[in-house]
DNA sequence: CGGACAAGCTGA
DNA sequence: CAGCTTGTCCGG
């Protein structure tokens, strides 16, 4: 009898090996390829997946071990190769997404039949090939609609999933995830919910239900990897919302994991957005929208205010921000506003001496301004302190973040750009309830319930709770989102003022989604107090078309220590297509930009430098940066 | 990643 | 030259 023998794939990230070893008689019925293993590593017990069974060993038997243990079941083989497609596709290595597509605790794994197992014909190394790699694939049919933010998305969906087999659905917004979950059980279907908010018990248990099909997976960007052996629809909701992108390298998108799963089974593909992004629109002939008047219907009334005509500081405390917040708390509706100034410091003072930092030729109290650049990867003090400075906004003198008495450079928010307004608020509506809110500060229910007006960061569109309507919700300065210095901010301010459209319900007289700007004409002002987004995705499409921005270019961005960046940068440089900016020093670290023409190509180049850059030093990779 | 082992530095 | 640090290699 020949002895069995697996390779194993350890979850070691630094190691790009497999090994093999021997699969002891106790263990043969529980081992196929995406069983989690327990392997012998230079003498470390650590965790595997099985990514080739009946392997001829490369070394001499002798000197093969067995496995130690099986922990569980894990992902089917076709996940694993989506899992090498998407490690490829973003620079990343595969484990990390072998166990993102693995339930959080063990499962038990599928006693398998003996005669029923085939050795794996395919060969684990069918990675980077342009083709189709799929058997059996019909047409993959890939539609994308356009759906305003406050028409009843529930049916659509239930629409689109078929009677038969399983249904993935996308959704990056978990405040929207019981109402549809109760309404697709409602009309009959067995679903499971794969959320990151979830216990990792509840997880485990939907990954192992998931493995037996005939169902729909409701779940955040993880869902994209459920088990379920009989994908017959993948959907994918608020398709353009910068949730479905991992923060952390490898910056893996579910939109185009659930595109290249979909199409590897060859089963459709729908993409929702209110605005779909540039993405979206560039890979299909045309958007799908509703009929006109349900689209007008859909989306939220606009006044825009245009700041330019405003007078000269009056702030951004307007006259017609003051009449809607009056109609508002009348109405005794709430009122959300956001303001993108978190922690932006208006009064400093020193915190050794106390003395209020002013400027010190005008006298006037100086305010905090960050240096231009993205923000710095670590969140340790001194890197955090290097890109702050203070500006007299009177005289426009600058100065160092120092203390004029005595030179500390330890300096006291007194008061924040959001908590200024909020005071500002309080004075002008006396008998209501401010509140203000960022991503940062503990969320205390009770006091959100209370307040009439929210004013917060963006994050204030996610905190605000549902138990009363909401009437008003006031950019008060959009240009901070539309020009922000990322390539996508059109987009990402197009998800926000969406996403805000959304929480004041249907067109109606009196809600109004108010935008303060000094950029009426702006393309994403335009097609949302128009309802018409079209002329939101056609400038944004046409835009990246003419700067060769993805989708009509791929971008990575690399960071790290200097030699391995500059080492990485010159490398690259030989690629042809490929063009690099930078680097350029970023607080404590490097920082540069590739740009290819074509994102395969762009994949190879980094693939092939990135040992070498790592051998240097720390350097991260993120391909399709959401920022910069 | 992390253990093993080799080469480099220091101090009595 | 022992004892310790720092660096490089490699895993079945």
């Amino acid at each position: 009898m020949t002895l069995r023998v697996v390779r194993v794939r350890p979850d070691l990230p630094a190691i790009d090996r497999s090994f093999d070893y021997l699969v002891p008689d106790a263990l043969a019925h529980q081992i196929s390829v995406g069983t989690i293993v327990r392997i012998p590593l230079h003498g470390r017990r650590v965790r595997g997946w099985v990514v080739q069974d009946f392997v001829e060993p490369e070394t001499e038997i002798s000197r093969i071990l067995p496995l130690l243990k099986v922990v569980g079941a894990g992902p089917p083989p076709e996940i694993l190769d989506l899992g090498r497609w998407a490690a490829h596709r973003w620079i990343g290595p595969d484990v990390s997404f072998f166990g993102s597509a693995s339930a959080p605790n063990a499962v038990v794994p599928n006693a398998v039949v003996p005669n029923a197992v085939v050795p794996n014909a395919v060969p684990a190394s069918s990675i980077g090939e342009g083709g189709l790699v799929s058997s059996g694939e019909g047409e993959s049919r890939l539609r994308v609609i356009a759906w305003p933010p406050s028409m009843d998305r529930r049916p659509l969906i239930d629409g689109l999933l078929p009677a038969t087999g399983s249904s993935i659905v996308i959704v990056p917004d978990v405040g929207r995830l019981n109402s549809l979950i109760k309404y697709l059980t409602r009309a009959g279907r067995v679903v499971h919910v794969m959320h990151a908010t979830r216990s990792a018990a509840e997880r485990t248990l939907a990954w192992s239900e998931a493995r037996n099909g005939n169902c729909v997976i409701v779940g955040g960007r993880g869902a994209v990897w459920a088990p379920v052996p009989d994908l017959a629809a993948m959907i994918v909701l608020d398709e353009s919302d910068d949730a479905l992108q991992e923060e952390r390298s490898p910056t893996w998108h579910a939109r185009d994991v659930a595109i290249e799963r979909a199409r590897r089974c060859g089963v459709a593909c729908t993409l929702v957005a209110a605005i779909p992004s540039a993405v979206a629109v560039s890979l299909v002939e045309d958007v799908e929208r509703p009929e006109r008047s349900d689209e007008s219907a859909g989306w939220a009334r606009v006044e825009v205010v245009d700041l330019r005509d405003e007078a000269p500081g009056q702030g951004l405390l307007t006259d017609a921000l003051a009449r809607a917040l009056h109609k508002c708390v009348d109405a005794g509706e709430r009122a959300i506003l956001v303001m993108n100034r978190k922690g932006r410091a208006r009064l400093l003072a020193c915190g050794a001496c106390n003395e209020l930092a002013r400027c010190e030729g005008c006298g006037a109290a100086v305010v905090e301004v960050q240096s231009g650049e993205t923000r710095a990867v670590s969140t340790d003090s001194s890197a955090a302190e290097v890109s702050r400075s203070l500006l007299c906004p009177v005289c426009s003198t600058a100065r160092a973040w120092l203390c004029a008495g005595c030179g500390s450079t330890r300096l006291r928010v007194l008061r924040s750009g959001v908590s200024r307004i909020r005071d500002d608020l309080a004075a002008l509506l006396p008998r209501s309830t401010v509140l203000d809110v960022d991503a940062s500060t503990e969320v205390d229910l009770a006091a959100l319930r209370e307040a009439d007006v929210l004013v917060g960061t963006e994050a204030v569109l996610h905190r605000a709770p549902r138990d009363r309507p909401v009437g008003l919700v006031a950019f008060l300065d959009l240009d901070q989102e539309l020009l922000a210095p990322r390539h996508r901010a059109a987009e990402q301010s197009a998800t926000l003022l969406a996403r805000s459209a959304r929480l004041l319900g249907p067109r109606a007289e009196a809600r109004r989604l108010l935008l303060q700007t000094r950029l009426p004409e702006h393309d994403v002002v335009r097609g949302v107090s128009e309802a018409d987004p079209s002329i939101a995705w056609i400038s944004e499409t046409q835009r990246r078309a003419a700067l060769n921005y993805p989708p009509f270019g791929a971008l990575a961005q690399l960071r790290g220590v200097e030699e391995a960046v500059a080492y990485a940068a010159n490398m690259l440089r030989t690629f042809p297509g490929v063009t690099v900016l930078g680097p350029v020093a970023s607080g404590a670290s490097f920082e540069c930009l590739v740009r290819c023409p074509d994102s395969e190509a762009l994949s190879v180049a980094l693939l092939a430098v990135n040992a070498g850059a790592r051998a240097l030093g720390r350097m991260r990779v993120e391909v399709d940066p959401a920022r910069v």
